[in-house]
DNA sequence: TGAACTATATTGTCATGCAAGGTAGCTGTC
DNA sequence: GACAGCTACCTTGCATGACAATATAGTTCA
């Protein structure tokens, strides 16, 4: 029951993962925002809406995590391509490595016996 | 390197993943918030101070995930300790399953071979 | 008397996700 | 040539949770 208590909290828990999820998707390839929607719908577990993913690469672009291409497309407008910078795969790593300790944490905290 | 980028990020990340640690610490034990702050972090990766835990548990009881009991202690002052109620199981089994979808889709984009 | 530990609680600040809205290019059809 | 529908970008305002800081109070031991 109470959907809205669950829907509120999904929301709180993807803070700071739909940014670990953005970053990891450009791992070795550049991507642009629109497609990056794609993407991580299409991986399951990850939907997220424009107005989410914009702000999130902005702010990669503004701490020097990423660097732009604009390129033309003939099925729209120009993309804006994403690729890492070196700050930003090393950021990347020290993210995953904390992201790794937070999950084992509370994979063992929800399926550990009990006295 | 930027340690306040990843600080940032960290807290941001433990949004709603605290919340879901507490509320499975409690699955099948009734405990108190003093001793969740210090069984969370002797496991490991869920470090939190004593003002993050206190306005979790108190949600929970405002949304009658908790029941409370006022127990005296001989170490200290009384210890207030909270057990699950049946909306409470429900709600860890509905978040538990949301988590998980998250997790594989992080974990899934993460470490997938690229092209 | 006071330090140290146990135990609970609140206030104010900050960053993020998201709904909602806006702009604009390209394709096809009526 | 108007309009719908897809592609593609971006911004504003709101709600929410984590945390530092701070406060209160009981117990033990020096």
């Amino acid at each position: 029951m109470d959907p809205e208590f669950l829907a509120n909290w999904t929301t709180q828990m993807r803070k700071g993962l739909l940014e670990l999820s953005v970053l990891a998707a450009l791992r070795g390839q550049r991507l642009y925002g629109y497609d990056i929607v794609r993407r991580l719908a299409a991986a399951g577990g990850l939907v997220m809406s424009e107005g989410t993913v914009y702000p999130i690469l902005s702010r990669f672009k503004k701490d020097g995590l990423v660097e732009t291409t604009l390129v033309e497309s003939a099925e729209g407008p120009a993309r804006k391509y994403y690729q890492l910078t070196a700050k930003g795969r090393q950021l990347l790593a020290a993210m995953l490595a904390a992201w790794g300790e937070v999950r084992d944490g509370i994979d063992r905290v929800s399926t550990e016996r009990l006295p």
